[in-house]
DNA sequence: ACGACCATGTAAAACGTTACATGATTTA
DNA sequence: TAAATCATGTAACGTTTTACATGGTCGT
């Protein structure tokens, strides 16, 4: 079978944080999910508009009156349930596709040097996303109404550190090995 | 810009190893870069008959008398031209989506239990990618006839012992976590 | 004889992103 | 007043998977 979109389930997930928009949706999966889950405008909104009409979901119009739209929506019972359901399904395993690990598995076609670069490159941008979660980690109890949530935000948060840690203690050890190498083949 | 196919250059790539099949290419794809890169056989044959036309490889017929088929590709001097230059390119960075995270994200919908179990499941998973790890270890000097690409592949298999071994330990802390905030909410 | 694997290849359908269109409001 | 952000939404397009079709070969 084809692998289904999440998309609905994604709303409906949020939707258990607090009422919101799609764009309220869109930040707040960008800030929180963003390292291992996001969603496109265009998955979004059709999506929004398939759960209201299947009741999954309900909307309250708070255009202002000047015309600037916007709909806040909420989920409702049989929502929860869908949610629910979705949610004690094992989940699958995701297809990875890491380009620059592709680029380093065929480092034999290129100049050390390169190789070295995109590790330093990587290592550049863990050192972002580890610094963005010490940001987060400070920030998290801003985001929402209800302190459910925090519990297993921090246990997601903490998913990342322990990954990110690795990612970066893997780059210097494979630009000093890199380095090694390129002695070698002088 | 819009996210190109990189299938062309996977292509490219594993022939840099040794000439191979479609069918070889999917195989050893799956062996070696299985856990940060794959594609699927809609993907690879049609890029096959692309590169062709281009001439970034060229084609052996090794169809036997009975008509059992068999096209070895290999690449030519205009291939790893195209392949070097994307290799020295900067790589994109991943789109992240790992579905068991988001449902984690969403857990306070769900008895603990059920976080618990994906959590296990995850670990179970991780466990055999690691003994998976192991084994290609040993064997990662079987899979080619010339040594150079062993270097490279070991700091690729090396990425792989540093992230899973994260990811072990992010799950036992993390059932250790949940199991906690269970007696909590008791 | 049967299943597993070798081997190529395509069609259909869904997935997902990007770019764009539109217009209001806030901030510097 | 310009830029950024709020906010919704769609069209176009390429990507990618899955399922299927086809048939040969090898081991048991």
């Amino acid at each position: 079978m084809r692998r289904a979109s999440k998309t609905k389930y994604t709303i409906l997930g949020f939707l258990t944080i607090r009422p919101m928009s799609g764009y309220d949706m869109k930040k707040s999966m960008e800030k929180t999910t963003g390292n291992f889950w996001s969603e496109s405008p265009g998955q979004l909104y059709p999506e929004l508009k398939k759960l209201l009409k299947g009741k999954y979901i309900q909307c309250e119009d708070q255009t202002t009156e000047g015309g600037r739209p916007r709909k806040v929506y909420s989920i409702t019972s049989k929502g929860k349930k869908m949610l629910k359901d979705w949610l004690k399904q094992p989940a699958e395993m995701p297809v990875a596709r890491d380009e620059v690990f592709l680029k380093l598995f065929f480092g034999k076609n290129m100049p050390i040097a390169e190789s070295i670069r995109h590790v330093e490159r990587r290592l550049v941008k863990a050192k972002e996303v580890n610094n963005y979660f010490l940001w987060l980690q400070k920030h998290i109890d801003e985001e929402h109404n209800e302190v459910e949530d925090i519990p297993f935000w921090k246990i997601m948060l903490n998913h990342g550190f322990y990954i990110i840690k690795a990612e970066m203690e893997w780059c210097k050890d494979a630009i000093k090995n890199l380095k090694q190498l390129s002695k070698k083949v002088v």
